[in-house]
DNA sequence: TCCTATGTTGTATG
DNA sequence: ACATACAACATAGG
């Protein structure tokens, strides 16, 4: 479920537990998601009596600062994150519990390809502070994006908007999104763009990520129906333009245009 | 039963 | 070394 503006959301809802001590984690060391710890056994105790003290995010990535610790979690495909009353019962898919004096943290992720690192501040510096910027960022600039599209040339627009590593939280939803805005087919290749279409994708990336921010990171807002979001799901939906949308699958995701708006 | 799912990664291949 | 293509991961729901 979670991109960019679902995973600000999420992190959030961990907000009422700032500035609580951690009385207790709860986690079943063998789960995936924790297959990036070392030791997640000794996860637990790093945690105990630690203030809850910053929540961060960038992309798909939260970031929860506990002192000297920081939990960095990622949502996969299924995770959530929300805050639970004290009396909270584990339940099934319940893989990381908080708990502090007022309420429970929990994430919770029935398919389990969300993961979580503990990190102390030398890892911090060597992972987060070394991030790409975000589509929002001012670092993020045109040329960086036309040199980005020249070096995956041969792959679909699609595929190449979904790559972490230069559009940090864009995933299937946003970049069906932004390719609509930007009247591109989704199959184009990277490299066949030319400057003033670079330029189009450049500033719609920027405005969807901006706008799904506002609309859906604080209270997970319903984007208007002049999106392309509310139509694209299933089978049958028609583009506002009056089209029928097509949806196939583009580089390995089911992805959704509409060809009266998105010519190749 | 079969198909799908808002994501990432490991591996094979060119 | 670099880029590309795709299976695999695990579970629920239609």
């Amino acid at each position: 479920m979670p991109e960019l503006a679902e995973v600000a959301y999420f992190a959030n809802r961990w907000r009422p537990g700032l500035d609580e001590r951690v009385r207790e984690v709860v986690i079943h060391p063998k789960a995936r998601v924790f297959r990036e710890l070392e030791r997640p056994r000794a996860m637990p105790e790093q945690l105990a009596r630690k203030r809850f003290q910053e929540i961060r995010t960038h992309g798909k990535q939260m970031l929860f600062g506990f002192e000297d610790r920081w939990l960095v979690g990622h949502l996969g495909m299924s995770g959530k994150l929300w805050c639970a009353p004290v009396n909270h019962r584990v339940e099934k898919h319940d893989h990381l519990v908080i708990r502090l004096r007022h309420r429970q943290l929990v994430f919770t992720d029935p398919r389990m390809f969300g993961s979580w690192q503990l990190l102390d501040e030398a890892a911090l510096d060597s992972l987060w502070n070394h991030l790409p910027p975000e589509v929002t960022d001012r670092r993020f600039t045109k040329a960086r994006l036309a040199a980005f599209l020249q070096r995956r040339a041969r792959r679909p627009l699609k595929a190449v908007l979904l790559m972490q590593e230069c559009f940090p939280g864009i995933g299937n939803w946003m970049a069906d999104e932004v390719l609509w805005r930007t009247q591109l087919d989704p199959r184009r290749l990277a490299g066949s763009l030319t400057e003033p279409e670079v330029a189009a994708l450049w500033k719609k990336l920027r405005l969807v990520c901006r706008q799904a921010m506002r609309i859906i990171g604080t209270d997970w807002g319903t984007p208007p129906r002049t999106w392309l979001f509310p139509h694209r799901w299933k089978d049958g939906g028609c583009c506002p333009c009056g089209a029928p949308l097509v949806r196939e699958d583009v580089g390995g995701r089911t992805t959704c245009w509409c060809p009266t708006c998105q010519e190749s």
